[in-house]
RNA sequence: GGGCGAUUGGCUCAGUGGUUAGAGCACGCGGUUCACAUCCGCGGGGUCACUGGUUCGAAUCCAGUAUCGCCCACCA
């Protein structure tokens, strides 16, 4: 390790002046690396084999492209995850990992070849396959490069693929148990097709679009029953309603509903279909809404999901009139090879010749498309591979009612619930290449054969035919199979690895809400399934990243935000926190430059206070001494203020954690650091540095008592920020059986042994803030030292005498006496008069030269502060005047308001007598 | 048609029964003292969407309404 933090380590006051996040983050990239501290097991690691294993799933991006800021803050919430359990101790493993996505790929790489005047089929399979091969192979590298990038403590070792030999040998066998448990079964059935990505896609890959369409009315001709021919004339008719004129040449019925009266007569006799010239039944179904359109439906059974049911329950032929292009085809008609949309124009114009179309008017509809391409989908008849779901939902659901398996936040419960008691079975089968086969091998005699052996099957088990005469299913898995298996096909399974044994079941799997049926369902059903247990105990799923107008990100509306290009300019660090900070469980964010300039501005906050203590350290600790426990009895009250603040933070991190609630740790830290730590910790603590009075023990015992918060605001805040919080821990002082890096530093705990928050430095600090205000208000020069009297009575006289010197210069207040009786503060004429809200504390403020405006404003300044007082006043009163309030409220809350009224009441009669109207 | 979520200062958001509802940004005033102008100090700004209820007490719990957003859903 020779870059340039080691030099700071030996020379701590040499944080370099000016933050700059690139530097700091490339230099302590590099660190880790060498150090290798990511893997669980890794030559750096803290955790020895007995360790509490902490595994978390992250989803795998597409291998397709590079990330987004989506990807970045799932990466930026499961690193915090990872990081705080490997300081904890644990064994945290944070696999890396990369999906195929088969059809997203296939669309990407379908774009790139057509602008090159190629496509899939002119290509073929194995020259497409290669093409693709080259493609991912870029790709990856930039996706692994902005992981990294941003600082994700990804064990790297274990770097997975969905398409790596490992996760085909788990799609094989987990095919295969499904198969044997009769879990997976192949059948005709009307598919999702996609026309433009000529594949059938699954439910959930189907995105309901409504639209303003158009339904026709079309008569159909009866047929004369005596002579087989359709007969003449309206009266003759039956009209239909349609809104796919087109599929009237699939048509195999019309039926109507069994109770309508006008349709009645005409049940079980037959009409002609036009064109294909067919003579199809009349039937009665209750499926048929008579209040609908002209209540008589045209059944199309190979074409539409409620036709298909029709036809199955009437025993309907199903002519297929679409191929793979969505062309019109097998019908023997003119229509064969034009497309749906173009013979629907046709039909339409055809029929009006024949006098057949009744009426056509606007009509509100929902049109299923391809999530992908937006195709608009066809339902088609498919002999398909599906999963049976309902026994594996059912399991999926038992663990999470049961709480073996947790989800956060818990409003995503309802809608698990509902689509996992509602779930429909799920069609497997893909027609495209880029993706795992499946592993099934059809005989000339038509047994099916399913195999988890690389090579196949030897022989057809049903009837021993040799392998050379089976062949196998020409269709791939959808991809979303492979990457159901995900949390164990990454650990070894089906093997019974090492891995497998000590990182399954995991302990938390995060993610993004929008993906909770498409992926997380799937792990949980097939998981349980597979492996007999619950692959994750805790299912956490985050908001969606919006840009500052609430839209949605997308690269079609050009509002995508490039993570690397964000890092590039505010680090790797600020975007992390920006993330977030902003983010509440379960709910979309903004991302804007505002919340990164926030967190920018925090890291260059802490990287100036670090500089600051420790440049503060006094002579009498030498550069290189040890690190030291400072001596309870050398605290001052403000250190000791400092060190409470300190593991009330950590207490209040600790929380957000537990509860998984991010932003409220980040929070925390923002309002510890900055609020706490830096304006009153660090100010109030210079003057005991800078003053030649104090003994040495006690300079010294203030400045460890900083470097003991700052150690722990940075161990506490490094999940959040790992850079900057590992560069400036490197050049704080170690403490004995430290490590040599933060990252697998030893969390702190925030136990009861810190001393309790001093209360005396809560009123110190509402002085001076006072002191403050008043001047400020009384329009007095900001920088001027000014005569100032405090009247400090009963036990707080202690605290502020002993940091008087600190009072004096926060509140630009000297000289500055202290009183310990009201007759002892001065009140010359024109002097600014500040009460304090509680502990009796007043003070006064002498201006160099009292003018009328002065005093205008300070009176002023009183009048309003006595308006405010007196009306807390009267709503304290009257609240503990309340007998059902006193008798029903807890004791504490009671206490708390009398408390409260009676200060109020003193703060408002100080007013009256500082206005002079007592009374 | 079902379900879920949101509604808090100009903007972005915290805050799930207990004193006087907070933060950052923006805004106004003032600051070049040796950590930081990516900063420091002070200030203005909110009937917590609406209506009703529960409660000693409601931004917070319940019911309803409105607006916005999302998810699920095979009526031609």
């Amino acid at each position: 390790m020779t870059d340039t933090t080691d030099t700071t380590e030996t020379n701590p006051a040499a944080l370099p002046k000016a933050y700059r996040p690139g530097d700091v983050e490339n230099a302590i990239a590099e660190r880790w690396l060498a150090a290798d501290v990511f893997a669980p097991d890794g030559a750096g690691s803290r955790a020895d084999a007995g360790a509490e294993p902490f595994t978390i799933i992250q989803p795998p991006p597409n291998i397709t492209g590079s990330l987004h800021l989506g990807h970045a803050q799932r990466a930026a919430v499961e690193d915090l995850m990872t990081r705080h359990a490997r300081m904890t101790g644990k064994a945290a493993l944070f696999l890396p990992g990369l999906d195929h996505a088969s059809i997203a790929a296939q669309f990407v790489l379908d774009g790139i070849l057509a602008k090159e005047g190629l496509s899939r089929q002119s290509l073929g399979r194995d020259a497409y396959l290669e093409r693709m091969q080259e493609f991912v192979a870029a790709t990856r590298a930039v996706i692994l490069g902005q992981e990294r990038r941003l600082g994700a403590s990804l064990d790297w070792g274990r770097l997975r693929y969905t398409m790596d030999d490992g996760s085909a040998k788990a799609v094989r066998a987990a095919f295969k148990i499904l198969h044997d448990r009769d879990l997976a079964y192949r059948t005709e059935a009307l598919v999702n097709w996609c026309p433009g990505c000529r594949t059938s896609v699954s439910d959930l890959e189907v995105v309901s679009t409504p639209e303003t369409g158009t339904i026709w009315s079309i008569r159909y001709h009866l047929i004369d029953e005596a002579t087989g021919q359709p007969l003449t004339g309206q009266a003759n008719t039956i009209t239909v309603a349609t809104t796919r004129p087109e599929t009237v040449l699939g048509d195999t019925a019309v039926a109507v509903h069994p109770d309508d009266a006008r349709y009645r007569a005409l049940v079980g006799r037959h009409v002609r279909i036009p064109f294909v010239e067919r003579d199809v039944p009349i039937l009665a179904d209750d499926v048929v809404d008579a209040a609908f359109g002209t209540g008589a439906v045209k059944i199309t059974p190979a074409h539409d999901h409620d036709d298909h049911v029709t036809g199955l329950r009437h025993g309907l032929a199903m002519p297929t009139i679409l191929d793979d292009a969505a062309a019109v085809a097998n019908t023997g008609t003119k229509y064969d090879g034009l497309d749906r949309y173009a013979v629907r124009t046709a039909i339409l114009a055809d029929l009006a010749i024949l006098g057949d179309l009744a009426g056509e008017k606007p009509h509100e509809m929902v049109l299923g498309r391809c999530q992908r391409s937006d195709d608009v989908v066809e339902p088609r008849l498919k002999t398909q591979w599906f999963i049976r779901t309902a026994p594996l939902a059912a399991k999926a659901l038992a663990a999470t009612r049961e709480r073996r398996t947790r989800i956060v936040p818990e409003q995503f419960e309802k809608t698990w619930e509902h689509w996992l008691t509602n779930i429909r079975d799920w069609n497997v089968s893909r027609q495209l290449w880029w993706g795992h086969r499946i592993p099934a091998w059809y005989c000339p005699d038509g047994h099916v054969n399913v195999s988890a052996e690389e090579a196949g099957p030897s022989a057809c088990d049903a009837c021993g035919r040799p392998a050379a005469e089976l062949r196998q299913d020409p269709d791939i898995f959808d991809t979303w199979f492979s990457s159901g298996l995900w949390p164990f096909s990454t650990l070894g399974w089906p093997d019974d690895t090492a891995d497998f044994r000590r990182f399954h079941p995991t302990s938390v799997m995060e993610t993004g809400y929008d993906i909770i049926f498409f992926w997380v369902a799937r792990m949980m059903m097939l998981g349980i399934e597979l492996t007999g247990v619950e692959p994750f105990h805790t299912i956490t799923l985050s908001g969606l990243i919006r840009d500052p107008l609430g839209q949605k990100m997308s690269k079609t509306k050009g509002n995508v935000v490039d993570p690397l290009a964000v890092m590039e300019e505010a680090g790797a660090d600020a975007l992390r926190f920006s993330l977030i900070h902003g983010a509440s469980a379960g709910q979309d964010q903004r991302f804007g430059p505002q919340k990164l300039e926030l967190a920018r501005n925090f890291a260059n906050k802490l990287w100036n206070a670090a500089r600051f203590v420790l440049g503060a350290r006094p002579d009498e600790v030498g550069p290189d001494a040890p690190r030291v426990a400072p001596d309870d009895a050398d605290l001052g009250p403000a250190e000791r203020w400092i060190r409470s603040r300190a593991a009330a933070t950590a207490q209040a991190v600790d929380r957000g954690l537990a509860e998984y609630q991010f932003g409220e740790v980040t929070r925390a830290l923002y309002e510890g650091i900055w609020s706490e730590f830096c304006d009153w910790g660090i100010e109030l603590a210079k003057v005991r540095l800078a003053d030649d009075g104090a003994s040495p023990t006690e300079r010294s015992a203030t400045w460890w008592t900083l470097v003991d918060a700052l150690d722990r605001y940075l161990r506490l805040l490094h999940p959040v920020m790992p850079f900057v919080t590992e560069a400036i821990w490197a050049a704080l002082p170690r403490r004995a059986g430290d490590p040599d890096l933060l990252i697998v530093a030893a969390w702190p705990d925030a136990d009861g042994r810190d001393p309790a928050l001093d209360t005396k430095i809560g009123q110190v600090i509402e002085t001076i803030v006072a002191i403050r205000n008043a001047r400020a208000q009384a329009d007095l020069p900001a920088g001027a030292w000014l005569e100032t009297h405090l009247l400090a009575p009963g036990d707080a006289f202690d605290t502020f005498e002993a940091i008087a010197s600190a009072i004096a210069r926060l509140a630009r207040a000297r000289p500055l006496t202290l009183h310990r009786a009201a007759s002892g503060l001065p009140r010359p004429a024109g002097a600014l008069e500040i009460v304090l809200p509680a502990g009796d504390i007043e003070a006064t403020v002498l201006p160099p030269a009292t003018s009328e405006d002065t005093a205008g404003r300070d009176r002023a300044r009183l009048e309003k502060e006595l308006v405010e007082a007196e009306g807390h006043l009267e709503a304290a009163r009257a609240r503990v005047a309340n007998p059902s309030f006193t008798d029903r409220a807890p004791p504490a809350v009671v206490e708390g308001a009398r408390t409260r009224a009676a200060e109020l009441a003193e703060q408002v009669a100080r007013l009256r007598e500082r206005l002079g109207r007592p009374g």
